[in-house]
DNA sequence: CACATTCTGTATCAATCAATACAAAATATA
DNA sequence: TATATTTTGTATTGATTGATACAGAATGTG
């Protein structure tokens, strides 16, 4: 898919954009202002392209949108998913994944805060059609893949036998909501990291 | 606030409406479409009233929003929350919990899913001037709320003294938080009602 | 080089946006 | 009843919205 396209000779004025770089840019400007706060002007402005060739190559407004979601998914958009897969220890790949949840969340550097999917998108997916069910497939694909690692941890020995994988994954990311609610209500990360520990704990606890 | 304003006898011509009932319309409206994605059109006719009437006593659509927001929150809005205070058995408090989140986040027969404080709200804190603070005011309340059952139900010995009551209430409504995402994917209420066994257990089990 | 093809930039479209001007309507007071 | 005061409905404001028409620029092909 990103090899085939490369000997593709058109005939024609060839593009002067790279896909992909201008739907980056797109994906920032809609998780900064959502779908609607975002205007075309917003968006050929932080593309660095005209109008014209923004609605050649995506279409309209929705569909680039839409575009911008599935960009996100396919290249690792999500910071938190990463910091949890790349860490060995599985207490310290849970601590990371919260860590890094918290940290997207309150640095308001550039104006985006929170995820992409779980706030501007999860908020136009009863308004834009097309959103939910790219919102369906990120959520169970993140399922899957937060509870694939506790699966491969049991078969390492490192869980229990009996520790409920797909329910503690589901909790993981419904806690991930959680942190990203408070955050944008003014919450410092000060006081999000307080709970960490406790949250672990709760995750990885073999209670139930 | 409710008594002293029913003798105010003004000269001029007297106001039409009621602010309460329109300034519900109103949330309603941007509970479904969100701050940016409701016109004034939708606005004036959801509330049935005409733009200067609206203007003239709320003033813009930034100030009608944030009077909606305070609306909600001072008529007790919150379903999930009524629920829980509403049954005397904690555990079934709790459970009762889960279960209105997981009504009021799936029945789209309004068009409005979710919370509105948790979706709509949430999204725009970052945007509209002064949204940020109401929906902190909103959170603590919540919390403490939250808590408070807890600290009474330990007092009756309901639950154990070494509970957490404070980092337990917050687990909650991050939780609901988790729910209102993934309904907005699009999962039934039998599937997300699936493990509400588990999580209550979760918010009131004593491991740590 | 001439032509067909495709993209880029300017300039602009009708529609809708949030917000108002203004006069008629409805009240209290005198 | 006459006047002052306030709200209402109609009609409209300039600005911005998403989306295009069109001519010129940049390529491959013959």
């Amino acid at each position: 898919m990103t090899k085939n396209d490369v000997v593709k000779k058109k005939v024609g004025r060839p593009i002067s954009f790279d896909r992909n770089k201008v739907l980056i840019a797109a994906m920032r400007v809609f998780w900064a202002k959502g779908y609607d706060g975002a205007s075309m002007k917003d968006l050929t402005k932080a593309m660095g392209i005209n109008g014209p060739s923004l609605y050649a190559e995506f279409g309209d407004k929705r569909e680039l949108y839409l575009a911008a979601i599935e960009c996100y998914g396919s290249h690792n958009g999500c910071a938190p998913l990463n910091a949890f897969e790349g860490e060995s220890d599985i207490k310290l790949a849970v601590r990371a994944f919260l860590v890094a949840v918290i940290e997207y969340s309150t640095e308001n550097g550039r104006g985006a805060l929170g995820c992409f999917l779980g706030s501007c998108v999860a908020t136009s997916a009863g308004e834009v059609e097309g959103v939910r069910e790219l919102l369906y497939e990120a959520i169970q694909d993140t399922d899957k893949r937060l509870s694939e690692r506790f699966e491969f941890e049991k078969s390492k020995g490192c869980l229990p036998a009996d520790f409920p994988s797909v329910e503690r994954a589901k909790l993981m990311l419904d806690l991930r909501q959680g942190y990203v609610f408070r955050a944008r209500s003014g919450v410092s990360p000060t006081e999000l990291l307080s709970d960490i520990a406790f949250r672990t704990k709760l995750i990885l606890g073999t209670c139930a």
